[in-house]
RNA sequence: UGGGUUAUGGUGUAAAGGUAGCACAACAGAUUUUGAUUCUGUUUGUCUAGGUUCGAAUCCUAGUAACCCAACCA
C-alpha cells in the first residue's frame, strides 16, 4: 500500500532534527527580493520551502528581502504574492526584512560594543584593493582600530544622515587574512539616501544581505533556511553573526538550483529579453516566468509535479524540457475539455450529402463520461487539416488520399474520391462520398478505417487567432555557448495563424483548458475579446506520425 | 599559486558495505472513433587509477573534471 519514497537530503536532515528532539516543528521561509518577477527557478524554491512544511509539522513565512531600496519596488511585491498563491501555497506571515531595520540597527550597535565592528572611511575602491585576492591575504584598514566610543558616535551620525553615500561604512571586524573572502571584514551597513518602498525616508543607512538575512531568519525562528549553492561561502558569516549576537540559531542549507534546457533562468537575462523586445513582456507565454507560464496555459499542478519529479540535490544539473512537458500533458490530459479546431484548413465537400442540410452530432467533452457531451454541427462543406490529405498516400498513411477512407471524429466515414488544384498546384478542395450507415455511435456499415481525423463544419465555424510557441532558444544551454546568449534566440518561437473553431468554443472562458483534438492543448489568451478570440497553444500532443516522417 | 562544493545511463534522481532502482527521453509491440491517452517490453550508467573486504557507487589513497568565492547586489 505505502510506496516508500526515498527522502532527499533536506528531508533527511529534518527527520533527524525532529527525531533528535532538536525541534518539535519546523519553520521555513521563501525570501524573494522584490525587484523582479518570479520564474521557474523560484517555483522550485517555493515548492521546496512550502512543500517541506506541508509534509512536516510547521509553517512557511513569506519574507521580502528588501534591503536595497535602489532596485526594489512594491509593484513586484504584488506579482510575487499572486504567483505564490497561484502555485497553490499559503504563507503563515507576510514579512519584510525592512520590518527589522530597528532591530538590525541595534544588532550593529551590539557588535560595535563588543569591539566586533567598526566604521571605515575608505572609499569602495580602496576597500576592494585592501581585500586581497584568493591567494593573498588582505590588509587591515587604518580605521580598524577606532575606539568603541568613536565607532558608536560615527555610526549614530551615519544614521542621522550626517554623511553622504559612500563616505563611511560599517564593517564587521573578523580577519583580513581569512581564506573565505567573505570573512575579511565584510561590509554590513552602508549609507544610501534613498526612499524605501516601505520605510519611506526613515532610514538613510541600510544593512547588507549578510547582515540582514540570517538575522531575519533568527528573528522569525526559522529552523531550516534553504538557499542555493552559491551562498555556501556565506554560511560561515551567517553563523558568525548569530554566534556573536547570541540570537536564535537558524541554520542555512544549500541545494543546487534547477536549470532547464532551451531557456535562460536568471533575472538579469530575462530582463534583457524584455527590454530588448525579444519577447512581449515578463508574462510573454514563451518566458519561463511564473506569469508567462500561467498565460501560456501551464497548470499549477503540473509545475508542482515537475518540481517533485525532478527532486532535490547538490549537483549541477540541466533538466530536459521534455520532463516539464510530460508533467503538463499528464495533467491536461485529465482536465482539459475536448474540442475541434482546424489550424491549417482545406475544404472538403461531401458529394452525396444533401445541400443545406445540417445535422447536430454529439461528441464527448473529456476523457471520461463525467465531462458530458456537446453538439457539433455537420453539413456538406467542412474544413479539415491540410496535412490530413496527401495526393499520393505514403507508406502507413491512415488519412485522406484519393480512394482512401477515413472517419471524421464523432461523425461519418468518408471516402476521398477526387481533389481540385489551383494554377499554383495547391490543393483547393477534396471531394468525398460519405457512408450514411457509418454514423458515429450506431455504425452498421461494417467499414473499417485506420484513421480518425478532426474537422469543423464550414457553415458554422467561428474564427480565432491561434498563437503557437516553440522553445525560446535554439541551443540547450544558451549561456554556455560562445558569445552573447541572445545570439541563440529562436526567431521562430512564435507563429500566429487563423483557425476555424467549432461553434461551442465561442463560449470559452479564461478558466477553461482545451484539447483541440490531435492538435494540442490550448487556452484563451488574456488579450482575447468577444470580437477577436485568441488562443494560446500551451503544448502540442505527442505526435508519433511526425516522428515516423522524420525518420525517413 | 588559495578556499569551498559536486561527480551514478542522453537527462534528472535513488541505493547509508550485500541483486545498481525509479521517472523523462529513445526504441519495439498491443489497444485505440484523437497516429493522443493506456498497456507491455527493450537499449543505455557508478569520473580515473590503485587499495581494504568474501563482497565497494558506498570505506581508504592518489589523481581528474565541473561549478562557486575578491559588488557599498541578493
Amino acid at each position: 500500500m505505502s510506496e516508500e519514497k526515498s527522502l532527499n537530503f533536506l528531508e533527511e536532515i529534518i527527520e533527524k532534527d525532529l527525531a533528535d528532539g532538536k525541534y518539535t516543528s519546523i519553520v521555513t521561509r521563501f525570501p524573494p527580493e522584490p525587484n523582479g518577477y518570479l520564474h521557474m527557478g523560484h517555483a522550485t524554491s517555493i515548492c521546496l520551502n512550502f512543500g517541506l512544511t506541508k509534509k512536516y509539522a510547521g509553517y512557511t513565512n513569506l519574507r521580502f528581502d528588501d534591503t536595497n531600496p535602489v532596485t526594489e519596488d512594491t509593484e513586484y511585491v504584488d506579482s510575487i504574492k499572486e504567483d505564490i498563491q497561484w502555485l497553490g501555497f499559503e504563507w503563515k506571515q507576510e514579512l519584510y526584512a525592512s520590518d527589522y531595520f530597528d532591530t538590525l540597527y541595534k544588532y550593529a550597535v551590539t557588535l560595535i560594543n563588543k569591539g566586533l565592528a567598526y566604521v571605515d572611511d575608505n572609499t569602495a575602491e580602496h576597500i576592494a584593493a585592501q581585500k586581497g585576492t584568493h591567494t593573498e591575504a588582505g590588509i587591515d584598514s587604518v580605521y580598524r582600530q577606532r575606539s568603541i566610543a568613536e565607532n558608536l558616535d560615527l555610526f549614530a551620525r551615519m544614521k542621522a544622515g550626517e554623511f553622504a553615500d559612500g563616505e563611511k561604512i560599517l564593517r564587521a571586524k573578523i580577519d583580513m587574512a581569512h581564506t573565505n573572502m567573505l570573512m575579511r571584514d565584510p561590509l554590513i551597513y552602508r549609507i544610501k539616501h534613498t526612499h524605501h518602498h516601505r520605510t519611506g525616508n526613515k532610514w538613510c543607512i541600510y544593512p547588507m544581505y549578510d547582515f540582514a538575512h540570517g538575522q531575519s531568519d533568527s528573528i522569525e525562528n526559522i529552523t531550516h533556511s534553504i538557499c542555493t549553492l552559491e551562498f555556501i561561502p556565506h554560511r560561515e558569516l551567517y553563523d558568525w553573526f548569530i554566534e556573536k549576537l547570541e540570537i536564535f540559531p537558524s541554520h542555512q542549507y544549500e541545494f543546487a538550483r534547477r536549470n532547464l534546457s532551451y531557456t535562460v533562468m536568471s533575472k538579469r537575462k530575462l530582463k534583457q529579453l524584455v527590454e530588448d523586445k525579444h519577447v512581449a513582456g515578463w508574462d510573454d507565454p514563451r518566458m519561463p516566468t511564473i506569469s508567462g507560464m500561467r498565460r501560456r496555459g501551464f497548470t499549477p499542478q503540473s509545475i508542482r509535479t515537475f518540481c517533485d519529479k525532478v527532486g532535490i540535490a547538490k549537483r549541477e544539473n540541466i533538466i530536459d524540457f521534455s520532463l516539464l512537458e510530460f508533467c503538463l500533458r499528464e495533467d491536461l490530459n485529465l482536465t482539459a475539455l475536448r474540442a475541434m479546431a482546424v489550424l491549417d484548413p482545406l475544404k472538403l465537400i461531401i458529394t452525396n450529402y444533401e445541400e443545406g442540410k445540417t445535422e447536430q452530432l454529439v461528441s464527448e467533452n473529456g476523457p471520461d463520461e463525467a465531462y458530458g457531451t456537446r453538439i457539433v454541427p455537420f453539413s456538406k462543406a467542412l474544413w479539415i487539416e491540410r496535412e490530413d490529405f496527401m495526393e499520393e498516400a505514403a507508406k502507413k498513411w491512415f488519412r485522406f488520399a484519393p480512394g482512401a477512407s477515413v472517419r471524421l471524429k464523432s461523425a461519418y466515414i468518408l471516402r476521398c474520391d477526387t481533389f481540385d488544384k489551383d494554377e499554383t498546384g495547391k490543393v483547393t478542395v477534396i471531394h468525398c462520398t460519405y457512408f450514411p450507415e457509418s454514423k458515429s455511435g450506431n455504425d452498421t456499415s461494417g467499414i473499417a478505417v485506420k484513421g480518425t481525423i478532426h474537422w469543423v463544419c464550414a457553415t458554422h465555424a467561428a474564427i480565432a487567432e491561434v498563437r503557437m510557441y516553440d522553445r525560446l532558444f535554439k541551443v540547450e544551454i544558451p549561456s554556455s555557448e560562445e558569445g552573447d546568449f541572445k545570439d541563440y534566440i529562436n526567431e521562430n518561437s512564435l507563429t500566429i495563424t487563423q483557425a476555424y473553431i467549432e461553434p461551442s468554443l465561442i463560449n470559452a472562458t479564461m478558466q477553461n483548458r482545451f484539447q483541440f483534438l490531435r492538435k494540442g492543448y490550448f487556452c484563451l489568451d488574456k488579450e482575447s475579446t468577444k470580437d477577436k478570440i485568441i488562443f494560446n497553444r500551451t503544448v502540442t500532443l505527442k505526435d508519433a506520425w511526425a516522428k515516423e516522417v522524420k525518420k525517413s
